[in-house]
Order: structure tokens, then sequence, then C-alpha cells
DNA sequence: CCATTATATGTCATATCTGACATCGCCACA
DNA sequence: TGTGGCGATGTCAGATATGACATATAATGG
């Protein structure tokens, strides 16, 4: 199993087992995952091009840095309504939120996803 | 105050005073609401769509009947998280999702208001 | 009038999320 | 070799969300 697909089960909280990969997940845990992953991305994108720091983006939302990197590190304590509250923070439109999430699709194999880990 | 705005605000657990209607908020917290308002509705659509009861689709998410009633009536305790997972059990796809998100805008204005009230 | 069905509302014990804090690793640059 | 900024990770007490339950209201059909 590569990086990336590791990274998507484990953003959802799934344990990383021998079978289960997407096996015994129904579709829309999927598209769930997916969400949630894609919002993950977006925000990592806002926070640099806004040029702020996970602490400074902290700060206004009167929330940790350390919770603002588990919010990009795909932590499954994360919510997707404190990825919404920070996405915000960072200048986001509604608009481009919901472009963001429209391009979202649930992955079944291995071509949906970019790869993350080097080489 | 108009009921539709009234709503607004209760969606997102503010209270109902004399003065701060829409003022005190942010623009965030006002893309937040109309954001949690937008899926609200969205969900009363696609259930209805779907032809299921509240009880049904508690059933597909493992919820109950109440917790349904709740999301679609703007309770402030349901999360984005927990609408999103109800949208999906209804078959309501990401592009959809997005469209909605991305239609949906901070009201500044009794302008951006549909008159729920009748007359 | 009485059932039945769908939806709404209030409460509560428990589950989950949250901010805060400590600490670590990494990288730049003196 | 520091020192300082940035980000990642683990923990935890307190805050919030959750499913379940009881009960209410409303509409429909006998």
């Amino acid at each position: 199993m590569n990086q990336s697909k590791r990274t998507k089960l484990e953003a959802a909280g799934w344990k990383i087992g021998s079978v289960e990969e997407f096996l015994g997940l129904t579709d829309q845990e999927r598209e769930y995952i997916e969400l949630k992953l894609a919002l993950r991305d977006l925000l990592k994108t806002s926070r640099t091009e806004a040029d702020l720091t996970q602490q400074e983006l902290a700060k206004r939302m009167k929330s940790s840095q350390s919770r603002v990197a588990k919010m990009e590190s795909g932590d499954p304590t994360v919510s997707i309504d404190l990825l919404v509250k920070a996405l915000f923070q960072t200048g986001v439109s509604s608009a481009r939120l919901g472009a963001v999430i429209a391009e979202s699709r649930p992955a079944y194999g291995e071509s949906a996803a970019q790869n993350t880990d080097a080489s």
C-alpha cells in the first residue's frame, strides 16, 4: 500500500489492517473521506497563499498552532466544521470552496490520488 | 425582524437580542452560517427527492429520527460533518454538494433572504 | 372519534472534539 | 555550535455533539 492510500485511511480515523484497504468502506464513507482530504489540501494551499503561519491562523481562529497542524495533517479528530472555519479565515470564498468540493471524488483506485510521497 | 433572519441566527446558535442582528458577526461567521443553512435546505430537498422518511434516513446513518429532524430544523447542535454524512446517504453527489455551497453567500441584508414566512 | 404515520422538541448519559500545553525535529543563519 | 521560527505529535481536562428516548403536534384515513 502506498503512502497516499494510507494517508486517506488514516485521515478518516481508520486503522490500517491487512485486508480492509478500501474494502469494507461504503461509497458514502469514501466520499466523506475524500471530502475531508480535499478540505485539508485546500487549507494547506490557502494558508500558504494568505502568507500565514499556523500560529497566525490559530490566533485568528482563536485556536492553537497544534490544532492547525492537525487540521493540515488529516488528523481524524478534526471536524469538517473546524476545517471550514479555518478556510474562511484564510480568505477562501464559498465559490472556491464549492468548486473544490465538487471536484473531490471517492477514489476507487490509484488513479485519483496525487502522489504525496517523493519519487 | 422577519422570520428568515431569525432562523439564520438561531441556526448558528446565536441568541436573538435587540441589536446584534447581523452586527457583531464577522464576514466569516456569516459565511459559516449561510453554508450550514444551505446544507440544511439541501438535505430537506434531497431526502424528499430520495423518498425517504426521517426514520429511514436515520436508520441508514445509524442515527435517530429526532436527530434528523434537528438537522433539518437548523439546530445549532448539529455539525456540518453530520449534515454531510446525511447528504451523502440521500444520494447527493460531491458535484451537487459543491454547487450548492458555491452558491451560498454571506447575507448582508434583506436581499439575500427568501421569505419563509407567509404573506 | 380513533389509529397511524411523519415530523418536531426537550432531555440526558456518553462519545467525540477542542484548545492548550509540552516537547520534538527540521531548517536557516550567525 | 547555538538560537529562533515553523511545523508535527502526544496528552488531557473541559466543551460540544451525539444517539436514544419520551413525548408532542399535525395530517390522513377509517
